[in-house]
DNA sequence: AAATATTAAAACATCCGATGTTTTAATATT
DNA sequence: AATATTAAAACATCGGATGTTTTAATATTT
Protein backbone atom coordinates (compact mmCIF):
# COMPACT_ATOMS: atom_id res chain seq x y z
CA UNK A 1 0.00 0.00 0.00
CA UNK A 2 1.15 2.72 -1.80
CA UNK A 3 5.03 1.53 -0.71
CA UNK A 4 7.36 2.51 -2.89
CA UNK A 5 10.99 0.17 -2.49
CA UNK A 6 13.45 0.91 -4.87
CA UNK A 7 14.74 -2.36 -6.89
CA UNK A 8 18.38 -2.72 -5.86
CA UNK A 9 20.85 -3.29 -8.37
CA UNK A 10 23.32 -5.97 -7.14
CA UNK A 11 26.44 -4.45 -6.98
CA UNK A 12 29.45 -4.76 -8.87
CA UNK A 13 32.65 -3.89 -7.64
CA UNK A 14 33.14 -1.48 -10.65
CA UNK A 15 30.15 0.22 -10.47
CA UNK A 16 30.79 0.89 -6.79
CA UNK A 17 34.65 2.16 -7.52
CA UNK A 18 32.45 3.92 -10.60
CA UNK A 19 29.85 5.86 -8.58
CA UNK A 20 32.61 6.54 -5.83
CA UNK A 21 34.81 8.44 -8.61
CA UNK A 22 31.70 9.99 -10.14
CA UNK A 23 30.75 11.33 -6.27
CA UNK A 24 34.16 12.72 -5.49
CA UNK A 25 33.67 14.61 -8.91
CA UNK A 26 30.11 15.86 -8.27
CA UNK A 27 30.72 16.51 -5.23
CA UNK A 28 33.77 19.32 -6.27
CA UNK A 29 36.19 16.89 -4.34
CA UNK A 30 38.10 16.05 -7.59
CA UNK A 31 38.50 18.90 -10.63
CA UNK A 32 39.06 19.52 -14.00
CA UNK A 33 42.54 18.25 -14.67
CA UNK A 34 42.67 15.95 -11.71
CA UNK A 35 45.16 13.00 -12.27
CA UNK A 36 44.28 9.82 -10.47
CA UNK A 37 46.70 7.20 -8.98
CA UNK A 38 47.98 5.03 -11.16
CA UNK A 39 46.12 2.12 -12.11
CA UNK A 40 48.02 -0.46 -9.86
CA UNK A 41 48.14 1.67 -6.69
CA UNK A 42 44.92 3.32 -7.10
CA UNK A 43 43.26 -0.53 -7.54
CA UNK A 44 45.34 -1.87 -4.04
CA UNK A 45 43.60 1.62 -2.55
CA UNK A 46 40.20 0.31 -3.61
CA UNK A 47 40.77 -3.34 -2.44
CA UNK A 48 39.93 -4.41 -5.67
CA UNK A 49 41.93 -5.48 -8.84
CA UNK A 50 43.26 -3.81 -11.73
CA UNK A 51 40.45 -5.34 -13.91
CA UNK A 52 37.39 -4.02 -11.79
CA UNK A 53 39.35 -0.22 -12.16
CA UNK A 54 39.52 -0.66 -15.67
CA UNK A 55 35.55 -1.38 -15.95
CA UNK A 56 34.78 1.25 -13.94
CA UNK A 57 37.46 3.76 -15.97
CA UNK A 58 35.27 2.67 -19.20
CA UNK A 59 32.62 3.81 -18.02
CA UNK A 60 33.18 6.88 -16.69
CA UNK A 61 35.55 7.20 -19.69
CA UNK A 62 31.67 6.85 -21.66
CA UNK A 63 29.94 9.66 -19.19
CA UNK A 64 32.53 11.68 -20.38
CA UNK A 65 33.51 11.79 -16.63
CA UNK A 66 37.34 11.33 -17.21
CA UNK A 67 39.73 10.83 -20.32
CA UNK A 68 42.03 8.34 -19.65
CA UNK A 69 45.96 8.65 -21.86
CA UNK A 70 48.68 5.91 -22.22
CA UNK A 71 52.23 6.94 -22.10
CA UNK A 72 55.05 8.22 -19.48
CA UNK A 73 52.87 11.45 -18.00
CA UNK A 74 49.46 9.62 -19.06
CA UNK A 75 47.12 8.63 -16.77
CA UNK A 76 43.45 9.04 -16.31
CA UNK A 77 42.41 12.33 -15.64
CA UNK A 78 38.53 14.15 -14.81
CA UNK A 79 37.54 16.14 -18.15
CA UNK A 80 34.72 18.55 -18.60
CA UNK A 81 31.58 16.34 -20.11
CA UNK A 82 31.53 17.72 -23.57
CA UNK A 83 28.66 18.38 -25.95
CA UNK A 84 29.35 15.29 -28.15
CA UNK A 85 29.19 12.95 -25.36
CA UNK A 86 25.52 13.99 -24.45
CA UNK A 87 25.02 14.07 -28.51
CA UNK A 88 25.83 11.03 -28.95
CA UNK A 89 23.84 9.40 -25.79
CA UNK A 90 20.56 11.55 -27.01
CA UNK A 91 21.19 10.11 -30.53
CA UNK A 92 21.16 6.54 -28.70
CA UNK A 93 18.11 7.61 -26.78
CA UNK A 94 16.44 8.96 -30.29
CA UNK A 95 17.09 6.13 -32.29
CA UNK A 96 14.64 4.06 -30.09
CA UNK A 97 12.27 6.89 -29.70
CA UNK A 98 12.36 7.91 -33.20
CA UNK A 99 10.55 11.06 -33.08
CA UNK A 100 8.97 12.70 -36.95
CA UNK A 101 9.94 15.52 -38.30
CA UNK A 102 7.16 16.83 -36.80
CA UNK A 103 8.28 17.02 -33.56
CA UNK A 104 11.50 18.41 -34.26
CA UNK A 105 9.40 21.25 -35.97
CA UNK A 106 7.32 22.23 -33.60
CA UNK A 107 9.84 22.32 -30.45
CA UNK A 108 11.32 24.47 -33.03
CA UNK A 109 8.89 26.46 -33.76
CA UNK A 110 8.70 27.26 -29.63
CA UNK A 111 11.73 28.24 -29.30
CA UNK A 112 14.02 29.47 -31.67
CA UNK A 113 11.20 32.32 -32.87
CA UNK A 114 11.56 33.64 -28.96
CA UNK A 115 15.34 33.19 -29.32
CA UNK A 116 15.83 35.88 -32.18
CA UNK A 117 13.27 37.98 -30.57
CA UNK A 118 15.99 38.06 -27.93
CA UNK A 119 18.42 38.49 -30.18
CA UNK A 120 16.99 41.98 -32.22
CA UNK A 121 17.60 43.06 -28.65
CA UNK A 122 21.00 41.93 -27.68
CA UNK A 123 22.90 41.37 -31.31
CA UNK A 124 25.96 43.12 -31.42
CA UNK A 125 27.53 44.63 -34.79
CA UNK A 126 29.90 42.07 -34.56
CA UNK A 127 27.52 39.28 -34.25
CA UNK A 128 25.29 40.54 -37.45
CA UNK A 129 28.89 40.48 -39.25
CA UNK A 130 29.30 37.00 -38.30
CA UNK A 131 25.60 35.78 -38.77
CA UNK A 132 26.58 37.79 -42.51
CA UNK A 133 29.66 36.01 -43.23
CA UNK A 134 28.09 32.73 -42.25
CA UNK A 135 25.10 33.11 -45.10
CA UNK A 136 27.83 34.42 -47.83
CA UNK A 137 29.93 31.12 -47.19
CA UNK A 138 26.88 29.08 -47.75
CA UNK A 139 26.26 30.75 -51.13
CA UNK A 140 29.60 30.50 -52.29
CA UNK A 141 29.75 26.83 -51.56
CA UNK A 142 27.00 25.58 -52.85
CA UNK A 143 28.20 22.28 -53.59
CA UNK A 144 29.88 20.64 -50.04
CA UNK A 145 27.11 19.19 -48.25
CA UNK A 146 28.76 18.61 -45.21
CA UNK A 147 29.67 21.97 -44.95
CA UNK A 148 26.61 23.75 -45.71
CA UNK A 149 25.38 21.48 -42.48
CA UNK A 150 27.80 22.98 -40.33
CA UNK A 151 27.06 26.12 -41.29
CA UNK A 152 23.22 25.52 -40.88
CA UNK A 153 24.15 24.81 -37.34
CA UNK A 154 26.79 27.16 -37.13
CA UNK A 155 24.17 29.93 -38.06
CA UNK A 156 21.52 28.76 -35.68
CA UNK A 157 23.74 27.80 -33.17
CA UNK A 158 25.17 31.51 -33.08
CA UNK A 159 22.07 32.77 -32.62
CA UNK A 160 21.27 30.98 -29.25
CA UNK A 161 24.58 31.92 -28.30
CA UNK A 162 23.46 35.34 -27.87
CA UNK A 163 21.31 34.64 -25.31
CA UNK A 164 23.78 33.36 -23.20
CA UNK A 165 21.58 30.85 -22.34
CA UNK A 166 23.79 27.17 -22.38
CA UNK A 167 20.01 24.84 -22.10
CA UNK A 168 18.97 26.47 -25.09
CA UNK A 169 22.01 26.22 -26.67
CA UNK A 170 22.08 22.09 -25.75
CA UNK A 171 18.44 21.67 -27.52
CA UNK A 172 18.91 23.36 -30.10
CA UNK A 173 22.38 22.14 -31.68
CA UNK A 174 21.00 18.31 -30.60
CA UNK A 175 17.73 19.21 -32.43
CA UNK A 176 19.92 21.00 -35.26
CA UNK A 177 22.05 17.70 -35.64
CA UNK A 178 19.55 15.03 -35.43
CA UNK A 179 17.75 17.17 -38.48
CA UNK A 180 21.03 17.18 -40.51
CA UNK A 181 21.30 13.66 -39.96
CA UNK A 182 17.66 13.57 -41.41
CA UNK A 183 18.92 16.00 -44.68
CA UNK A 184 21.48 13.52 -44.60
CA UNK A 185 18.91 10.62 -45.84
CA UNK A 186 16.29 12.42 -47.36
CA UNK A 187 19.12 14.20 -49.56
CA UNK A 188 17.55 18.08 -50.28
CA UNK A 189 18.09 19.98 -53.84
CA UNK A 190 19.13 22.98 -54.94
CA UNK A 191 16.63 24.83 -54.44
CA UNK A 192 15.88 23.71 -50.91
CA UNK A 193 19.53 25.77 -50.05
CA UNK A 194 18.47 28.20 -52.20
CA UNK A 195 15.51 28.94 -49.64
CA UNK A 196 17.81 28.16 -46.43
CA UNK A 197 19.66 31.11 -47.42
CA UNK A 198 17.40 33.27 -48.16
CA UNK A 199 14.80 32.41 -44.64
CA UNK A 200 18.64 32.92 -42.96
CA UNK A 201 18.96 36.23 -44.67
CA UNK A 202 15.51 37.90 -43.85
CA UNK A 203 16.06 36.88 -40.08
CA UNK A 204 19.31 39.06 -40.20
CA UNK A 205 17.55 41.77 -42.03
CA UNK A 206 15.24 41.95 -38.66
CA UNK A 207 18.18 41.38 -36.59
CA UNK A 208 19.69 44.49 -38.00
CA UNK A 209 16.34 46.42 -37.92
CA UNK A 210 16.57 45.83 -34.29
CA UNK A 211 12.82 44.17 -34.70
CA UNK A 212 12.02 41.31 -32.32
CA UNK A 213 8.46 40.96 -33.72
CA UNK A 214 9.00 40.86 -36.83
CA UNK A 215 12.52 38.64 -36.75
CA UNK A 216 10.62 36.40 -35.08
CA UNK A 217 8.26 36.47 -37.51
CA UNK A 218 10.87 35.39 -40.15
CA UNK A 219 12.34 32.61 -37.63
CA UNK A 220 8.91 30.90 -38.15
CA UNK A 221 8.40 31.04 -41.49
CA UNK A 222 11.91 29.57 -41.96
CA UNK A 223 11.10 26.92 -39.31
CA UNK A 224 7.88 26.19 -41.38
CA UNK A 225 9.45 26.40 -44.86
CA UNK A 226 12.47 23.46 -44.36
CA UNK A 227 9.90 21.75 -42.63
CA UNK A 228 7.53 21.89 -46.11
CA UNK A 229 10.94 21.42 -48.29
CA UNK A 230 12.05 17.96 -46.33
CA UNK A 231 9.21 16.67 -46.85
CA UNK A 232 8.66 17.51 -50.64
CA UNK A 233 12.19 16.37 -51.36
CA UNK A 234 10.88 12.62 -52.83
CA UNK A 235 13.63 10.04 -52.22
CA UNK A 236 13.19 6.92 -53.47
CA UNK A 237 15.02 5.46 -50.60
CA UNK A 238 12.90 6.80 -47.82
CA UNK A 239 9.25 6.42 -46.56
CA UNK A 240 7.61 8.97 -44.91
CA UNK A 241 5.26 8.12 -42.52
CA UNK A 242 2.21 9.86 -41.51
CA UNK A 243 4.02 11.57 -37.86
CA UNK A 244 6.59 12.84 -40.43
CA UNK A 245 9.14 10.54 -41.70
CA UNK A 246 12.39 8.66 -41.77
CA UNK A 247 11.69 5.19 -42.21
CA UNK A 248 14.41 3.12 -44.65
CA UNK A 249 12.12 1.81 -47.19
CA UNK A 250 13.03 -2.15 -47.34
CA UNK B 1 45.15 25.79 -45.69
CA UNK B 2 41.74 25.23 -44.31
CA UNK B 3 42.14 21.95 -44.18
CA UNK B 4 40.40 20.24 -41.35
CA UNK B 5 41.25 17.02 -40.44
CA UNK B 6 40.26 15.50 -37.79
CA UNK B 7 42.03 14.14 -34.19
CA UNK B 8 42.43 10.38 -34.51
CA UNK B 9 42.21 8.58 -31.07
CA UNK B 10 44.17 5.53 -31.27
CA UNK B 11 41.52 2.69 -30.69
CA UNK B 12 41.42 0.55 -27.90
CA UNK B 13 40.17 -2.79 -28.96
CA UNK B 14 37.12 -2.31 -26.40
CA UNK B 15 36.19 0.62 -28.14
CA UNK B 16 36.22 -0.72 -31.06
CA UNK B 17 34.18 -3.56 -30.19
CA UNK B 18 31.70 -1.35 -28.39
CA UNK B 19 31.39 0.84 -31.80
CA UNK B 20 30.85 -2.05 -33.63
CA UNK B 21 28.03 -3.22 -31.30
CA UNK B 22 26.65 -0.13 -30.83
CA UNK B 23 26.26 -0.01 -34.93
CA UNK B 24 24.74 -3.22 -35.40
CA UNK B 25 22.31 -1.75 -33.44
CA UNK B 26 21.65 1.28 -35.16
CA UNK B 27 21.08 -0.26 -38.09
CA UNK B 28 18.77 -2.39 -36.70
CA UNK B 29 20.68 -5.92 -37.32
CA UNK B 30 20.11 -6.27 -33.30
CA UNK B 31 16.93 -5.63 -31.88
CA UNK B 32 15.61 -4.90 -28.66
CA UNK B 33 15.65 -7.75 -26.28
CA UNK B 34 17.94 -10.07 -28.36
CA UNK B 35 21.06 -11.87 -26.50
CA UNK B 36 24.94 -11.45 -27.04
CA UNK B 37 26.34 -15.02 -27.06
CA UNK B 38 28.36 -15.86 -23.84
CA UNK B 39 31.53 -13.51 -23.08
CA UNK B 40 34.11 -16.43 -24.11
CA UNK B 41 32.92 -17.50 -26.97
CA UNK B 42 32.03 -13.65 -28.13
CA UNK B 43 35.93 -13.00 -27.57
CA UNK B 44 37.02 -14.78 -29.43
CA UNK B 45 34.79 -14.37 -31.85
CA UNK B 46 35.85 -11.18 -32.16
CA UNK B 47 39.46 -12.50 -31.56
CA UNK B 48 40.07 -10.45 -28.40
CA UNK B 49 40.53 -11.48 -24.64
CA UNK B 50 37.48 -11.31 -22.16
CA UNK B 51 38.86 -8.40 -20.35
CA UNK B 52 38.72 -6.29 -23.87
CA UNK B 53 35.02 -7.40 -24.60
CA UNK B 54 34.14 -6.75 -20.70
CA UNK B 55 35.28 -3.28 -20.78
CA UNK B 56 33.01 -3.31 -24.06
CA UNK B 57 29.83 -4.17 -22.00
CA UNK B 58 30.62 -2.07 -19.31
CA UNK B 59 30.74 0.71 -21.80
CA UNK B 60 27.71 -0.14 -23.73
CA UNK B 61 25.89 -0.25 -19.83
CA UNK B 62 26.45 3.30 -19.54
CA UNK B 63 25.65 3.94 -22.97
CA UNK B 64 21.94 2.35 -21.90
CA UNK B 65 22.16 -0.02 -25.05
CA UNK B 66 22.78 -3.18 -22.98
CA UNK B 67 21.98 -5.18 -20.00
CA UNK B 68 24.07 -7.78 -18.70
CA UNK B 69 22.21 -10.36 -16.18
CA UNK B 70 24.39 -12.64 -14.30
CA UNK B 71 23.49 -16.28 -13.43
CA UNK B 72 22.20 -19.14 -15.46
CA UNK B 73 20.04 -17.68 -18.00
CA UNK B 74 21.88 -14.69 -18.08
CA UNK B 75 24.18 -12.49 -20.57
CA UNK B 76 24.25 -9.83 -22.47
CA UNK B 77 20.78 -8.38 -23.85
CA UNK B 78 19.95 -5.46 -26.15
CA UNK B 79 18.02 -2.87 -24.35
CA UNK B 80 16.14 -0.01 -25.20
CA UNK B 81 18.01 3.01 -24.03
CA UNK B 82 16.10 4.56 -20.80
CA UNK B 83 15.08 8.44 -20.00
CA UNK B 84 17.11 7.96 -16.64
CA UNK B 85 20.37 7.37 -18.42
CA UNK B 86 19.83 10.36 -20.62
CA UNK B 87 19.10 12.63 -17.59
CA UNK B 88 21.99 10.83 -15.92
CA UNK B 89 24.06 12.22 -18.74
CA UNK B 90 22.68 15.98 -18.64
CA UNK B 91 22.93 16.06 -14.71
CA UNK B 92 27.31 15.55 -15.61
CA UNK B 93 26.98 17.52 -18.34
CA UNK B 94 25.09 20.72 -16.62
CA UNK B 95 27.28 19.96 -13.65
CA UNK B 96 30.44 21.67 -15.30
CA UNK B 97 28.05 24.37 -17.21
CA UNK B 98 26.04 25.12 -14.32
CA UNK B 99 23.25 26.67 -15.62
CA UNK B 100 21.86 29.82 -13.26
CA UNK B 101 18.10 29.47 -12.33
CA UNK B 102 17.05 32.16 -14.89
CA UNK B 103 18.19 29.88 -17.92
CA UNK B 104 15.91 26.69 -16.73
CA UNK B 105 13.19 29.74 -16.01
CA UNK B 106 13.43 31.36 -19.49
CA UNK B 107 13.22 27.94 -21.44
CA UNK B 108 10.71 26.48 -19.27
CA UNK B 109 8.99 30.35 -20.54
CA UNK B 110 9.63 29.21 -24.08
CA UNK B 111 7.96 25.93 -24.23
CA UNK B 112 5.63 25.22 -21.32
CA UNK B 113 3.31 28.24 -22.59
CA UNK B 114 2.95 26.73 -26.18
CA UNK B 115 2.49 23.70 -24.62
CA UNK B 116 -0.98 24.09 -22.70
CA UNK B 117 -1.60 26.50 -25.49
CA UNK B 118 -1.99 22.83 -27.38
CA UNK B 119 -3.42 21.17 -24.32
CA UNK B 120 -6.25 23.51 -24.48
CA UNK B 121 -7.42 22.17 -27.52
CA UNK B 122 -6.61 18.43 -27.42
CA UNK B 123 -6.80 17.91 -23.45
CA UNK B 124 -9.48 14.68 -22.78
CA UNK B 125 -11.65 14.76 -19.74
CA UNK B 126 -9.68 11.95 -18.63
CA UNK B 127 -6.30 14.28 -18.89
CA UNK B 128 -8.01 16.42 -16.81
CA UNK B 129 -9.58 14.39 -13.96
CA UNK B 130 -5.69 13.36 -14.30
CA UNK B 131 -4.13 16.77 -13.61
CA UNK B 132 -7.29 17.09 -10.84
CA UNK B 133 -6.10 14.32 -8.79
CA UNK B 134 -2.71 15.49 -9.21
CA UNK B 135 -3.47 18.76 -7.64
CA UNK B 136 -5.17 16.96 -4.40
CA UNK B 137 -2.71 14.89 -3.84
CA UNK B 138 -0.19 17.84 -3.59
CA UNK B 139 -2.93 19.47 -1.23
CA UNK B 140 -3.58 16.55 0.94
CA UNK B 141 0.08 15.79 1.96
CA UNK B 142 1.69 19.07 2.50
CA UNK B 143 4.74 17.57 4.28
CA UNK B 144 6.39 14.53 2.53
CA UNK B 145 8.80 17.01 0.06
CA UNK B 146 9.82 14.08 -1.97
CA UNK B 147 6.42 13.55 -3.08
CA UNK B 148 5.32 16.68 -3.74
CA UNK B 149 8.14 16.94 -5.85
CA UNK B 150 7.18 13.71 -7.81
CA UNK B 151 3.84 14.91 -8.11
CA UNK B 152 5.04 18.34 -9.31
CA UNK B 153 7.07 16.37 -12.59
CA UNK B 154 4.12 14.55 -12.65
CA UNK B 155 2.10 17.57 -13.40
CA UNK B 156 4.36 19.12 -16.08
CA UNK B 157 5.18 16.19 -17.86
CA UNK B 158 1.38 15.35 -18.29
CA UNK B 159 1.00 17.88 -20.06
CA UNK B 160 3.84 17.75 -22.47
CA UNK B 161 2.54 14.41 -23.16
CA UNK B 162 -0.84 15.37 -23.85
CA UNK B 163 0.95 17.17 -26.79
CA UNK B 164 2.85 13.63 -27.75
CA UNK B 165 5.70 15.44 -28.54
CA UNK B 166 8.68 13.08 -27.42
CA UNK B 167 11.45 15.50 -27.50
CA UNK B 168 9.91 18.04 -25.70
CA UNK B 169 8.69 15.69 -23.05
CA UNK B 170 12.83 15.07 -22.77
CA UNK B 171 13.71 18.32 -22.40
CA UNK B 172 10.57 19.09 -19.87
CA UNK B 173 11.03 16.71 -17.88
CA UNK B 174 14.82 16.82 -17.65
CA UNK B 175 14.79 20.56 -16.45
CA UNK B 176 11.89 20.06 -13.76
CA UNK B 177 14.44 17.24 -12.57
CA UNK B 178 16.98 19.86 -12.35
CA UNK B 179 14.84 22.37 -11.16
CA UNK B 180 13.70 19.74 -8.19
CA UNK B 181 17.29 19.33 -7.28
CA UNK B 182 17.68 23.22 -6.83
CA UNK B 183 14.40 23.03 -4.76
CA UNK B 184 15.87 20.21 -2.72
CA UNK B 185 19.02 22.80 -1.83
CA UNK B 186 17.07 25.82 -1.55
CA UNK B 187 14.16 24.26 0.91
CA UNK B 188 11.12 26.51 0.00
CA UNK B 189 8.60 26.55 2.58
CA UNK B 190 4.86 26.08 3.57
CA UNK B 191 3.65 29.13 1.14
CA UNK B 192 5.54 28.45 -2.00
CA UNK B 193 3.85 24.90 -1.86
CA UNK B 194 0.39 27.09 -1.70
CA UNK B 195 1.73 29.13 -4.66
CA UNK B 196 2.25 25.63 -6.27
CA UNK B 197 -1.22 24.46 -6.22
CA UNK B 198 -2.80 27.54 -6.58
CA UNK B 199 -1.08 28.14 -10.00
CA UNK B 200 -1.81 24.61 -11.00
CA UNK B 201 -5.33 25.14 -10.13
CA UNK B 202 -5.56 28.00 -12.53
CA UNK B 203 -4.22 25.93 -15.88
CA UNK B 204 -6.21 23.19 -15.37
CA UNK B 205 -9.24 25.82 -15.00
CA UNK B 206 -8.28 27.28 -18.32
CA UNK B 207 -8.00 23.93 -19.85
CA UNK B 208 -11.00 22.52 -18.98
CA UNK B 209 -12.45 25.86 -20.15
CA UNK B 210 -10.52 24.94 -23.94
CA UNK B 211 -9.25 28.69 -23.78
CA UNK B 212 -5.60 28.21 -25.29
CA UNK B 213 -4.64 31.89 -24.68
CA UNK B 214 -5.57 32.07 -20.59
CA UNK B 215 -4.33 28.72 -20.31
CA UNK B 216 -0.75 29.58 -21.82
CA UNK B 217 -0.86 33.22 -19.87
CA UNK B 218 -1.65 30.87 -16.83
CA UNK B 219 1.71 28.61 -17.26
CA UNK B 220 4.14 31.82 -17.98
CA UNK B 221 2.92 33.40 -14.89
CA UNK B 222 3.12 30.39 -12.81
CA UNK B 223 6.91 29.86 -14.06
CA UNK B 224 7.61 33.21 -13.23
CA UNK B 225 6.34 32.84 -9.69
CA UNK B 226 8.09 29.63 -9.41
CA UNK B 227 11.26 31.45 -9.83
CA UNK B 228 10.25 34.18 -7.79
CA UNK B 229 9.75 31.76 -5.07
CA UNK B 230 12.74 30.05 -5.11
CA UNK B 231 14.87 33.15 -5.41
CA UNK B 232 13.01 34.60 -2.59
CA UNK B 233 13.55 31.50 -0.16
CA UNK B 234 16.62 32.78 1.53
CA UNK B 235 18.39 29.72 3.00
CA UNK B 236 21.47 30.06 5.01
CA UNK B 237 23.66 27.75 3.14
CA UNK B 238 23.01 28.86 -0.27
CA UNK B 239 24.42 31.72 -2.13
CA UNK B 240 22.57 33.12 -5.19
CA UNK B 241 24.64 33.96 -7.95
CA UNK B 242 24.11 36.98 -10.02
CA UNK B 243 22.55 34.71 -12.88
CA UNK B 244 20.20 32.88 -10.87
CA UNK B 245 22.05 30.88 -8.06
CA UNK B 246 22.79 28.04 -7.06
CA UNK B 247 26.50 27.82 -5.39
CA UNK B 248 26.90 26.37 -1.75
CA UNK B 249 27.87 28.63 0.62
CA UNK B 250 31.67 27.42 1.65
C1' DA C 1 -0.20 -34.46 -6.26
C1' DA C 2 1.59 -30.40 -4.54
C1' DA C 3 4.79 -27.94 -2.15
C1' DT C 4 9.37 -27.54 -0.82
C1' DA C 5 14.24 -28.34 -0.77
C1' DT C 6 18.42 -29.72 -3.16
C1' DT C 7 21.52 -29.86 -6.86
C1' DA C 8 23.82 -28.87 -11.11
C1' DA C 9 25.10 -26.08 -14.71
C1' DA C 10 25.40 -21.90 -17.34
C1' DA C 11 27.07 -17.39 -17.42
C1' DC C 12 28.88 -13.44 -15.48
C1' DA C 13 32.36 -11.33 -11.73
C1' DT C 14 36.82 -11.01 -9.93
C1' DC C 15 41.54 -11.63 -9.45
C1' DC C 16 46.33 -12.19 -10.81
C1' DG C 17 50.46 -11.99 -13.20
C1' DA C 18 52.84 -11.97 -17.49
C1' DT C 19 53.63 -9.44 -21.64
C1' DG C 20 52.92 -5.71 -25.07
C1' DT C 21 52.45 -0.84 -26.54
C1' DT C 22 52.62 4.24 -26.14
C1' DT C 23 54.31 8.26 -24.78
C1' DT C 24 57.60 11.34 -23.04
C1' DA C 25 61.55 12.88 -20.58
C1' DA C 26 66.29 12.34 -20.27
C1' DT C 27 70.42 11.32 -22.53
C1' DA C 28 73.58 10.71 -26.16
C1' DT C 29 75.04 11.70 -30.66
C1' DT C 30 75.84 14.26 -34.55
C1' DA D 1 71.79 23.34 -31.79
C1' DA D 2 69.47 19.81 -33.82
C1' DT D 3 68.59 15.15 -34.00
C1' DA D 4 68.55 10.41 -32.59
C1' DT D 5 68.48 6.99 -28.93
C1' DT D 6 67.15 5.09 -24.72
C1' DA D 7 64.74 4.22 -20.50
C1' DA D 8 60.92 4.33 -17.66
C1' DA D 9 56.20 5.16 -16.43
C1' DA D 10 51.63 4.03 -17.31
C1' DC D 11 48.06 2.08 -19.81
C1' DA D 12 46.42 -2.17 -22.95
C1' DT D 13 45.78 -6.93 -23.62
C1' DC D 14 45.73 -11.64 -22.69
C1' DG D 15 44.43 -16.07 -20.56
C1' DG D 16 43.34 -18.95 -17.08
C1' DA D 17 42.04 -19.91 -12.23
C1' DT D 18 38.45 -19.20 -8.97
C1' DG D 19 34.12 -17.23 -7.08
C1' DT D 20 29.16 -15.91 -7.26
C1' DT D 21 24.42 -15.69 -9.06
C1' DT D 22 20.65 -17.36 -11.07
C1' DT D 23 17.59 -20.70 -12.73
C1' DA D 24 16.08 -25.07 -14.42
C1' DA D 25 15.87 -29.72 -13.27
C1' DT D 26 15.54 -33.05 -9.83
C1' DA D 27 14.67 -35.04 -5.49
C1' DT D 28 12.33 -34.98 -1.26
C1' DT D 29 8.84 -34.27 1.79
C1' DT D 30 4.04 -33.54 3.12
Amino acid sequence: MGFKFETVKASRISENIAEQIRAAILDGELKIGDQLPPEKEFARHFGASKSSLREAYRVLEAYGLLEIRQGMSGGAFVKKVDLDTIKDSLVNYFFFENPGLREYTEIRTFIEPQVVRICAEKATDKDIEYLENNIKAMESEPDAENFISDLDIAFHKKLVDITGNKIISLVVETIQTALINIKRIVHTDENFLKMVCEGHKKIVAELKAHDPEKASKAMLEHINEVEKGMLESKNGAMIITENGLLKKKQ
